[in-house]
DNA sequence: CCCTGATTCGC
DNA sequence: GCGAATCAGG
């Protein structure tokens, strides 16, 4: 793969929105995080703003060569004084053609405390409906030494079943290891991903 | 262990 | 210019 023009754009554009190096490699597809963080140094777009990146340290200080100061001058206009949009999660998706499809259990949505307005109707928790004893066995089980991550917490490879009440502070992630591909750990893959037909009319 | 970005240097 | 290998840190 080599970096087009389109390429390059979209590079521009995920770094900018702070995605990291990774996540846009995956995106991009064809190159690693590696070409990516290279590609990012040579265009001279490196820091980004805030961040939530993590380190950013420069000082190789190993090799006691000293090089004369690179006389760079660096024009950089300093843009984006403050694009972060408060919205906490939310990969920012504005027209993306592929806005995983994660099949989600049902909530997810960890804003703040109390987005439900301490009524009745709780986002019916998808551990609890019918599903088959073993798995919910199972499920309850796991969920005791569950990681307990925050939404911020969760990566592709951390289980991402909600438990608890997102309108409480006893709400998390799962935060298992994830079982290949899928978006949970295996215990509550058994519980997401069910056959419509076992699924249907159970009880109720 | 997972992840992050930064740097180096042979190609 | 490119990016794997390596480094350094969370």
């Amino acid at each position: 793969m080599s970096w087009t023009e389109e390429r390059v754009e979209l590079l521009k554009k995920m770094w900018g929105e702070g995605q990291s190096a990774s996540q846009i490699a995956k995106e991009l597809g064809g190159v690693t995080r590696n070409a990516v963080i290279g590609k990012v140094h040579r265009l001279g777009l490196s820091n980004r703003s805030g961040g939530g990146g993590t380190t950013a340290k420069a000082a190789p200080a190993k090799d006691a060569d000293a090089k004369p100061a690179a006389p760079k001058p660096a024009k950089k206009p300093a843009p984006e004084p403050t694009p972060e949009p408060a919205t906490a999660a939310e990969p920012a998706a504005k027209s993306e053609p592929k806005p995983e499809p994660a099949p989600r259990p049902s909530n997810v949505t960890p804003l703040r405390k109390a987005i439900v307005p301490a009524g009745q109707p709780l986002p019916p928790q998808p551990s609890a409906n019918e599903i088959s004893p073993e798995a919910l066995a199972k499920q309850s089980e796991v969920e005791r030494h569950a990681k307990r991550l925050t939404l911020m917490e969760l990566t592709e490879r951390t289980c991402k079943w909600p438990i608890g009440d997102p309108a409480t502070e006893d709400f998390y992630f799962c935060g298992l290891p994830v079982q290949q591909g899928k978006p949970y750990c295996e215990a509550h893959v058994g519980v997401a991903f069910q056959p419509m037909s076992s699924r249907r009319d159970r009880k109720r």
